[in-house]
DNA sequence: TGCGTGACTTGCTCTGAGCCCG
DNA sequence: CGGGCTCAGAGCAAGTCACGCA
C-alpha cells in the first residue's frame, strides 16, 4: 500500500532449482514504499543470466529528504572522536605468507571427517592446518560450477554428501554439522544463485557489471554469489591489539593520550592474544568448534604459529591475565570458545563487565522562544513558549513529505490541541499559516551558514568541551567511548512508512525521566540539570547498557544509552555473531536436507517451517515478528500475507511485501517445485490478508532451528549468506590487477549482497541533474574527440588541422594520436563512472558493510591482495573492526 | 504455551564537513 | 571562493530474540 514505489526492479532471476542450485534471485533493487525508490524486479536470469535492472528513476521524492526537515532548532554539533588508523598492514602481508604456506588440507572435508565426529582433538588438528581450506573448496566449486548447478536443482541436501543423488535422499539432518565442501552446500543459497546466474551468463550482475564499474568485470566467471555480512566485532578479543590501538588513538583526536588510548592500548593488548586466539577458531570448522566450544584454551594454545602472537605479548602480560579474566567473567571473548554452548553465549544473565563509570547523559539545551508569531485565520496568535516549541517543530517540517500526510497532521494537531487548549483561538490546523515561522528558521539557518570559520570552529569546540565528559566510559578499567550520550531532543515522531503514530509530539526527556546503570563504586553522575535528580541508579552488570528512558511515543519501548560500536563489549558480541554465522556453514547441509524432505511432510506445522526457513535461506528473509496496531504494517516471513505472494507457474513466486522500514521488497524467484505446490496450499481458503503461515511463528521457528544447531535463529542466516557471498566473490573474482580493479571487485560484491538483503537508499535529489551533466559532457567530450580525429586525418595528408583552435595547430600526428586515446579514455571512465551512479542510485552499499559482512573476510582479502584496508574501511570502521584487524591473510569465512 | 517485556542489532535518512570544480 | 557533491557520522526508528511470568 502505501508503497510508492518505485520503478525499478531488479530483476531476479534465480534459477535454483535446487536447492542450492543455483539460483539467482538477485533483486535488484526494490524500492522501498517510503522512499520510494524504484523496486526491483528480478526476472530469472536466461541464459545468460542477465538480468537486468531497470532502474526507473521514478520520483524519487522522497519527502524526507527536504531540506528543511528536521528542524532542530538546536544545531548538534558534535565532534566526533576520531580516530584512528590502522594499522593493520604490516603484519598482513608477512602474515599471508606464512599462511600461504599452509597445507592443503582442506578444512572442509578434514573437517567433515573428522569434526563430525567430533571435537577437539580431531578439531584442534583442523584448526591448526585450517587456512587451507578454501583452496581446495574454492576450485572444485568453481570448476563444477556447469555441473554444480546442475546439481543445484537437486536438493541441498543431496548435494551435500553426494552430488549424484537427488533431493529425494535427504540425508540425514540434524545437528552435526558436516562440513562437507560440497560445494554448495555451503553456499548460500544466494550466492548459488548468483553463482549460476553469473555462470551462466551474467546474470543481472552482468548487466550491471557489464561494463565494470570499476573495471572488474570478470566477475562472470567465477560467477558470482554473493554474500552479505554484517560486521560486528567479535568478541574474542576484548580489545583490538595494542597496534590498532595505538594508532586508533592516534586517528582520534582526543587527547593523544590521555586516557583512553593510553589505557586502551595497553589493555588491549592482551587482547590480541586472544583475538589471534579467535583467528583461529575461525580456521577451526565450526562443528570442531562447537564440540568443544571449550577448545578455547586450546586454541591459545594453536596460537598461531604465526608470528604475530609472538609480538604480542609481552606487554601483554599483564593485561593480559587481566583480560583473561574479565573475559572470562563475562563470558566475553573465551566465550565463544568457553562457551560451549556455542555462540549463545553472550546473551543471557552472564556479567558483561566488573566495574562500570560514566558521566551519565547530557540534555538538549532548555527552549529558546523566538516570539515569532504564527498567523490563524490571517492574525497573529500569542502563543505560550511551550505552544511556540511545538508549532515551530511543524512549522520547520514544511518542505517534507510528511507535510502531504493527513496522519501526521492529525496526530500533530490533536497533541499540539492538548497544549492550546480547548479555549484556544485556534481552533484547526488547516487555519493556521506558520509561514512566519518557517521564514524565521529559514533565516536562522542562513545565518548559521555565513557564520565565519572561525565562529563556526569556536561553537564546534564548545560544544566538544561541554560534552567531552560524556564521551567515555571507564569499563573495567578500560576507557571506551559511549555511543549516545546525547538526549534525543524533543520534536514530532517521523515514523517510517504509513505509521500510525507519525506526527504525535515527542515530548522532552528529563532527568527523572533516566534510569542510570553504573557500577557500585563509581560516583553517581551528577545530574545535569539543577534540582532535578534521575528517576533511579542501577548496579546491573548483566546488561551493557548505561542508561535508558522509556520513549515517548510508545512508553513500552526502551531508548538506551550504549557504548560506541568501537567497544570492546559491542566487538565481542560481534565477533560472536560472525562466529555464529560460520558455523552454520558446518551445518547448513543437514539443514538444507532437513527442510527439503518437510516440504511435503503431512504435518502442516512442519511443512510451514520447511518452507519458512527455505524462504529465509534462500531470500535471505528477516524471521517477521508479529507487530501491533500501533505500528506500521510491514511483515517478514513469518507474518508472510497469502496476498503477498503470487504463485506464477509452473514454479515461481512473485514477492512483494513492505519489510522492515517499510522498504518494499520485490521479487520473483523460481522455487523447487515442492516449495511451490506447498505455498499454493497454504494460500488455498485463505483471504489475501490472511497469514500465508498461519501455524508459525518466528518463536516457534526460531525453537525449531535451535533443535539443527546450537543458537541458531532465522537472523543467522541473512549474515551467513551476506559474508559467504562476499567471501565467495571476492576469491573467485580477484584477479591480478591494479588496486582499483581490486576495490572494483570488492564493490561489486558488496553491491550484490546488499541486493541480497534488500538494502536500499532513496534516490538522491539531484540525481537526474547529476546524471544529465555527465551525459552533456561525454557529448561534449565525443566532439572533442571528433574533431581530433578530422585533424589527424588531415593532417596526414598534409593538410592542417581545422579551424578554430588554435592549440592544435602545431598538433603532430602523434600527439593528436595521443589525444584522441586520452579522450577516449576519459569518455569511457566517464560512462563507466554514469553507470556505477545509476546501478547504485538506490542500492546502500553501508548497511551490509557494517552489519552483515565479516570484517575478517575483508581484511585477509586486503592483506592477501595487498589492498590497503582504508580503502574499504572508513575511520569508523576501522575502529569498529578493530577486532579483526590481525586476521590471518588465508581466513576464509 | 503464550505474552509482554527487556536488551540489543539492524537500517535508513539527515547533516555537516571536506572536496572538487570552475 | 562559492556552490554542488560526497561521504562519514549522527540520529533515531524498527527489527530480532531471549526471558520470565502466569
Amino acid at each position: 500500500m502505501m508503497a510508492v514505489e518505485a520503478s525499478d526492479k531488479l530483476i531476479v532471476s534465480d534459477d535454483f532449482d535446487d536447492e542450492d542450485g543455483p539460483v539467482i534471485f538477485k533483486r535488484t533493487n526494490t524500492t522501498s514504499k517510503k522512499n520510494q525508490l524504484s523496486e526491483v524486479k528480478k526476472t530469472t536470469s536466461s541464459l545468460d543470466g542477465q538480468t537486468h535492472r531497470k532502474i526507473s528513476d521514478k520520483s524519487s521524492t522522497n519527502g524526507q529528504n527536504s531540506g528543511v526537515q528536521k528542524s532542530k532548532v538546536i544545531p548538534s554539533v558534535k565532534t566526533a572522536p576520531t580516530k584512528a588508523s590502522i594499522v593493520i598492514s604490516k603484519g598482513s602481508t608477512s602474515r599471508v605468507c606464512s599462511s600461504n604456506v599452509k597445507s592443503p588440507v582442506v578444512n572442509p572435508k578434514a573437517s567433515l571427517s573428522g569434526d563430525k565426529s567430533r571435537p577437539l582433538s580431531g578439531s584442534k588438528v583442523l584448526n591448526d592446518v585450517k587456512e587451507e581450506k578454501h583452496p581446495i573448496k574454492h576450485l572444485p566449486r568453481e570448476n563444477s560450477e556447469d555441473s554444480d548447478d546442475e546439481e543445484d536443482n537437486k536438493p541441498l541436501s543431496l548435494r551435500l554428501k553426494m552430488n549424484s543423488n537427488h533431493n529425494s535422499k535427504a540425508s540425514p539432518i540434524v545437528k552435526k554439522p558436516i562440513e562437507d565442501s560440497d560445494d554448495d552446500d555451503d553456499l548460500p543459497l544466494s550466492a548459488r544463485l548468483s553463482r549460476n546466474a553469473g555462470t551462466s551468463g551474467s546474470g543481472y550482475d552482468h548487466s550491471d557489471q557489464k561494463k565494470p564499474l570499476l573495471k572488474v568485470q570478470k566477475s562472470h566467471q567465477g560467477g558470482s554469489s554473493t554474500s552479505i555480512k554484517q560486521e560486528k566485532p567479535i568478541a574474542g578479543s576484548v580489545k583490538r591489539p595494542p597496534d590498532k590501538i595505538s594508532s586508533l588513538n592516534s586517528s582520534v583526536k582526543k587527547p593523544k593520550l590521555s586516557d583512553p588510548a593510553s589505557s586502551n592500548k595497553i589493555k588491549q593488548e592482551p587482547v590480541k592474544h586472544e583475538s589471534k586466539v579467535d583467528d583461529d577458531d575461525d580456521h577451526i570448522p565450526i562443528s570442531q568448534r562447537l564440540g568443544k566450544s571449550s577448545a578455547l584454551g586450546n586454541k591459545s594454545s594453536s596460537v598461531k604459529k604465526i608470528g604475530k602472537a609472538v609480538k604480542v605479548n609481552k606487554s601483554g602480560s599483564t593485561s593480559f591475565k587481566k583480560q583473561v579474566k574479565k573475559m572470562k567473567k563475562s563470558g566475553g571473548n573465551s566465550e565463544y570458545s568457553k562457551s560451549s554452548k556455542l555462540l549463545p553465549s553472550s546473551g543471557d544473565g552472564q556479567k558483561k563487565w566488573t566495574t562500570l563509570v560514566h558521566n551519565g547523559v547530557i540534555f538538549p539545551p532548555p527552549y529558546q522562544p523566538h516570539g515569532i508569531k504564527m498567523l490563524y485565520k490571517g492574525k497573529p496568535v500569542n502563543l505560550t513558549p511551550e505552544q511556540e516549541e511545538v508549532a515551530t517543530m511543524f512549522a520547520v517540517m514544511r518542505d517534507t513529505d510528511y507535510m502531504q500526510k493527513e496522519k501526521f497532521k492529525s496526530n500533530f494537531w490533536s497533541d499540539w490541541r492538548k497544549l492550546l487548549g480547548k479555549n484556544h483561538v485556534i481552533q484547526n490546523l488547516a487555519d493556521c499559516d506558520f509561514t512566519p515561522i518557517y521564514d524565521w528558521y529559514q533565516v536562522e539557518k542562513e545565518k548559521k551558514k555565513q557564520m565565519s570559520t572561525d565562529e563556526k570552529k569556536a561553537l564546534k569546540e564548545e560544544k566538544a568541551k561541554q560534552e567531552e565528559k560524556y564521551m567515555w566510559a571507564i569499563v573495567d578499567g578500560v576507557k571506551e567511548k559511549v555511543g549516545n550520550f546525547r538526549v534525543e531532543p524533543p520534536g514530532l515522531f517521523r515514523g517510517r512508512g504509513e505509521h500510525p503514530k507519525m506526527g504525535k509530539l515527542k515530548r522532552r526527556i528529563r532527568p527523572s525521566d533516566i534510569t542510570i546503570n553504573i557500577g557500585k563504586d563509581a560516583p553517581i553522575p551528577e545530574c545535569p540539570i539543577p534540582g532535578e535528580k534521575w528517576k533511579e541508579i542501577k548496579h546491573d552488570n548483566t546488561v551493557t547498557w548505561l542508561a535508558f528512558w522509556n520513549d515517548p511515543i510508545n512508553p513500552k519501548l526502551f531508548k538506551y544509552v550504549f557504548l560506541a560500536a568501537s567497544s570492546s563489549l559491542k566487538g565481542q558480541s560481534d565477533k560472536e555473531k560472525y562466529e555464529k554465522a560460520r558455523m552454520l556453514k558446518n551445518y547448513i547441509g543437514n539443514i538444507r536436507a532437513a527442510y527439503t524432505k518437510d516440504f511435503t511432510s503431512k504435518d502442516i506445522t512442519r511443512q510451514q517451517i520447511a518452507v519458512a526457513t527455505y524462504l529465509i535461506d534462500k531470500l535471505a528473509l528477516r524471521a517477521g515478528n508479529e507487530k501491533d496496531d500501533d505500528e506500521a504494517d510491514t511483515v517478514g516471513c513469518c507474518t508472510l500475507k497469502v496476498e503477498n505472494v503470487t504463485a506464477e507457474a509452473p514454479n515461481k513466486l512473485q514477492f512483494s511485501f513492505l519489510g522492515k522500514d517499510s522498504i518494499k521488497y520485490e521479487n520473483t524467484v523460481e522455487v523447487e517445485l515442492p516449495v511451490y505446490n506447498a505455498i499454493l496450499k497454504f494460500q488455498k481458503v485463505k483471504r489475501p490478508g490472511d497469514d500465508l503461515f498461519d501455524k508459525l511463528d518466528t518463536s516457534k521457528l526460531n525453537a525449531h532451528l535451535k533443535e539443527l544447531m546450537p543458537g541458531l535463529t532465522a537472523k543467522v542466516f541473512r549474515t551467513f549468506n551476506a559474508s559467504f557471498t562476499l567471501d565467495d566473490m571476492l576469491t573467485k573474482d580477484t584477479k591480478d590487477g591494479d588496486v582499483a580493479e581490486k576495490i572494483g571487485v570488492y564493490q561489486i560484491a558488496n553491491k550484490q549482497v546488499a541486493i541480497i538483503c534488500n538494502h536500499q537508499r532513496s534516490v538522491s535529489k539531484s540525481h537526474t541533474a547529476q546524471m544529465s551533466k555527465l551525459t552533456e559532457k561525454i557529448t561534449e567530450l565525443q566532439g572533442v574527440l571528433k574533431e581530433f580525429k578530422t585533424d589527424l586525418d588531415r593532417v596526414k595528408k598534409g593538410k592542417s588541422p581545422l579551424k578554430s583552435a588554435e592549440r592544435k595547430r602545431n598538433l603532430t600526428p602523434e600527439a593528436l594520436e595521443k589525444k584522441i586515446a586520452q579522450t577516449s579514455a576519459k569518455i569511457e571512465k566517464m560512462r563507466r563512472d554514469m553507470k556505477t551512479k545509476e546501478d547504485l542510485k538506490t542500492v546502500a552499499l553501508g548497511t551490509s558493510k557494517i552489519n552483515y559482512l565479516d570484517p575478517r573476510i575483508t581484511v585477509a582479502w586486503c592483506k592477501r591482495h595487498e589492498v590497503p584496508i582504508e580503502k574499504i574501511f572508513n575511520k569508523s570502521l576501522l575502529a569498529k573492526f578493530a577486532w579483526a584487524m590481525d586476521v590471518d591473510p588465508d581466513f576464509r569465512f
